[in-house]
DNA sequence: CCTGCTTCCTAAATCGTTTAGCATGACACC
DNA sequence: GGTGTCATGCTAAACGATTTAGGAAGCAGG
């Protein structure tokens, strides 16, 4: 009358080797291709465990061995494709690696953060890949640090952390947008989605500053619209700009999301991107390219971001003294449709 | 000289009960709000842990209650938007019944999904989430069956596998799309993304062929082409057709990142979506809306997918004995802009 | 003083592995 | 035959929680 699966319950290392006539620690050994066994031993072994479908049971193992081989992935959001796709960078990093991940999503919510990551201590991670939520503050993470667990920061950060960081240059990368813009010929230029919750939305409003004044350009905080980097956002800050009573003829976004709500925005207005006004967008998620018109963007090389904090917490695993490591990759411009160089006179919607 | 934390070790609920002069046992059921132990120790044991940072071992509970807590969710692929919404919704949805999510994807690799599954299962998850990779078979989920812990299968499923389902009506969904083509006039409608190796695949096969059916039009195996659903397919897919001696006039495609790789394949033929040629996607992902010109599609009511699949598996954890349920979600047609009647010459590209 | 009942807590078994250290037997060597 | 060396496999103690059966203490009632 029991359920599926002859026999009573699942079959163990221990009914293993009893049915064997051999111990437990043979089997265990056996199992994992000690030397110290016999190959006959071994190989009968080994026959038994696929034949009664034998299935590790790990958190029994990670009890004796202090290694689980899971890492905690604790990210802000996955529905953005950049994270999606980070996400999936590092899933196929991990799990080369032989580790498995766990999955926590704190909605850019920090108590529901806190929540998360404790949740996910609770399986003791052999590491933590972290994306904090906005206005997270170093305490906040001090859970994480207490628990000794390898942790590093992938895209965002929390400054005075002291944990290992993997992301993209975003003071320069916003500086090559407003570079690229001034080239083209604009003096004024917007900023639409300034995310100062984040450390991502900082730099780059930092990057957005420095450009203006490498252009010998003022600084004018009109032309800046705040929010997070979603769709809805890019075009009701196009929208606010376009209504200005001095709009700006070219703008950069704080993300490619961003950017095609902006776009919509010009749509809606009856202007023309890269002709009316000029865009910028910022990650170059796949979409970008295909867009219409195509946005030109700046690409964060986020591909490469799964594999590399892989790599650094792999690393730190494996040495937890190692002194604190900080990649931070460069970005490149995309030109694509979106830029061109401003109407002499500026527009304004009717 | 030792790590982070004073003290040697981590603090265990040994440790714990050690320090207040308390057994294991009163600590244990206090810290999980037990009626059986006094109101003064509960307190004094529950401030006790915060301050000294315990965190429960997670491995350790389960070793002994045979409950995990997590559930393991295998897809084929989390790049597709679609399948990040639907990995989004699961994830939230199992959050809040205090389910942690551990992670495996196939990238649509049967042998990839046999490794990464197995490794799953060796957590011991209180129940699977599974889109199975193209071409799994009954013997592919056997392992699964097995292990005796429940299955649930979301979007895709493997026929005769015998595990609950949550998914949509793809037949229905696609003779929708035929129909409205029909309704506009077209008579030689197209399929761009015929993917047999997938049960949706198949399925909106099947219902395209309905479709003419039910219009009485013929089915026209030059008018499909085949592969999985990515955009370069759709763009490859597009040319294929537009080449051919008699080109359909609209054509229906496997999922909306094919129909966004079509677009871009009429762009380039110089055809103008909506009136030399019509265009329906299918899962109304966010960027059909937005995209331009709007794509006209086939809502497949993702964001309902995750909740529901996630209550599938928590029903089946409480009654294991339950009847096998399978959820059938029916699609609806979205009309934007990529439709149109036809033009009364088939179009050439030169 | 005994019995019976509460209330609060404890001892000990248990879950399924891993691993340090020891036992055994075979064999060779002197 | 005593000794040393190997190869092989076993014993037993962890790992950190949960849970059941039961014990000690206090109190009431006879």
């Amino acid at each position: 009358m029991t359920e599926a699966s002859s026999g009573a319950g699942r079959v163990t290392l221990q009914r293993l080797a009893r049915e064997l006539g051999l111990s437990t620690a043979t089997v265990s050994l056996a199992l994992r291709d000690s030397a110290v066994v016999a190959d006959a031993t071994r190989i009968k072994v080994q026959e038994a465990a696929r034949a009664r479908g034998y299935v590790a049971n790990r958190g029994a193992a990670s009890l004796r061995t202090a290694r689980t081989n899971i890492v905690g992935i604790g990210l802000h959001d996955i529905i953005n494709p950049s994270f999606t796709e980070l996400l999936a960078g590092l899933e196929d990093a991990f799990s080369i690696a032989g580790k498995t991940v766990l999955l926590g999503v704190s909605q850019e919510d920090v108590a529901r953060q806190t929540r998360t990551l404790g949740t996910l201590a609770e399986y003791r991670p052999d590491a933590f890949i972290v994306s904090p939520a906005a206005n997270s503050t170093v305490a906040d993470l001090k859970a994480l640090a207490a628990s000794g667990i390898p942790v590093v920061q992938v895209t965002r950060e929390v400054e005075g952390s002291g944990f290992d960081f993997a992301g993209s240059d975003d003071e320069t990368g916003m500086g090559l947008a407003v570079a690229h813009l001034v080239g083209l010929g604009h003096r004024r230029i917007g900023l639409i989605g300034s995310y100062p919750a984040a450390s991502t939305g900082r730099r780059r409003l930092a990057g957005y500053k420095a450009g203006l004044a490498a252009a010998g350009l003022p600084f004018d905080p009109t032309l800046v619209t705040d929010g997070p980097g979603l769709r809805d956002m890019g075009r009701q800050g196009m929208a606010r700009l376009l209504a200005l009573d001095a709009p700006p003829t070219a703008a950069v976004c704080f993300n490619d999301l961003t950017a095609f709500g902006a776009l919509m925005g010009l749509q809606a207005a009856g202007l023309a991107a890269g002709k009316d006004f000029s865009l910028v967008g910022y990650d170059d998620i796949a979409e970008a390219a295909l867009w219409h018109p195509a946005l030109t963007t700046v690409y964060t090389r986020i591909p490469e971001y799964g594999p590399l904090a892989a790599k650094l917490a792999l690393a730190r695993m494996a040495d937890p003294h190692r002194p604190v490591e900080r990649v931070v990759l460069t970005p490149q411009l995309v030109i694509r449709a979106t830029t061109g160089a401003p109407r002499p006179v500026a527009p304004r919607p009717v």
